[in-house]
DNA sequence: AATAAGAATGATAACGATTCTCAAAGATAA
DNA sequence: TTATCTTTGAGAATCGTTATCATTCTTATT
């Protein structure tokens, strides 16, 4: 039995794969990033890194989320209105619905759509390095 | 002959079409964005309206702008980097490819990208109230 | 375990873009 | 021309984010 939690190695591990030295603040927000399904701004993430880690400072949480976002383990998202958000890295690219009146996030991908846009770009003399494609979406009901 | 310029005259009348209140302020700012063929932000906005009109405070270029907006003669685009960019309203609904290297932006459309966003969101019980679409992109050569 | 060297931290100031406040000036309709 | 209501300029205030700086912590090396 170990004094420490499944998460705190899970996340040390993480940290030192991703060439980010190990610190009780990025163990904290790391951690809080991986359990979130939801796409949290910074201080929403600076008030639940908190309750793992009540030294977490805001500037911390602003810092970590660069040094995570260079390493590649999390994206950061300028959505509509208010700050950024964030989520970490997972599996595919995905793109995002915003629900206008709920201002939940759904996930989803298509292959259809990135083609075209390589297509377009590429008649116009432009290779894509990256894009932003948001739906603000209402629900049919 | 009239002492008032063209433009002027202009200004005032899709003012006047949109139900906006004409004062030298707006007609200024609309001619410099009638004028404009890029996509100033609104400090550059002010400096082109100041050579009109030496008076427009930014505080107001910033308030006719939304007025503008809301009466749907400009278009309010929030890129990557920087503040909110501006265009007046024309014709038919466009999107983005903004040049990373240089911060050129070129406008496209595509049918095919509408009907499937469109699709996407139906399929998981939505419908598309607006959407983003910008492809930051690097000239092939 | 002790250390040295560099990196990360918390607190807070600073920042850039935008909005707000408020008294003064202006536009519109009667 | 007047009365009413709107818009304006100047600057303070706000929001999200980054920078500063002295202190504390990680890490690699003993």
């Amino acid at each position: 039995m170990s004094g420490e939690s499944d998460t705190t190695e899970k996340m040390t591990a993480a940290l030192r794969k991703a060439g980010i030295r190990v610190t009780r603040q990025r163990i904290a927000l790391l951690g809080v990033l991986a359990d979130a399904d939801d796409h949290p701004d910074a201080v929403e993430l600076h008030e639940r890194a908190k309750l793992i880690e009540p030294s977490v400072s805001l500037a911390t949480v602003y810092r970590t989320l660069s040094v995570l976002e260079e390493g590649g383990v999390v994206h950061r998202h300028a959505f509509q209105g208010g700050g950024a958000r964030f989520e970490t890295t997972h599996e595919e690219h995905h793109d995002h619905i915003l629900d206008v009146d709920t201002g939940e996030v759904i996930e989803f991908q298509s292959d259809k759509i990135e083609q075209l846009q390589d297509e377009i770009a590429r008649d116009l003399g432009y290779e894509v390095v990256h894009h932003r494609l948001e739906l603000y979406c209402r629900k049919t009901r």
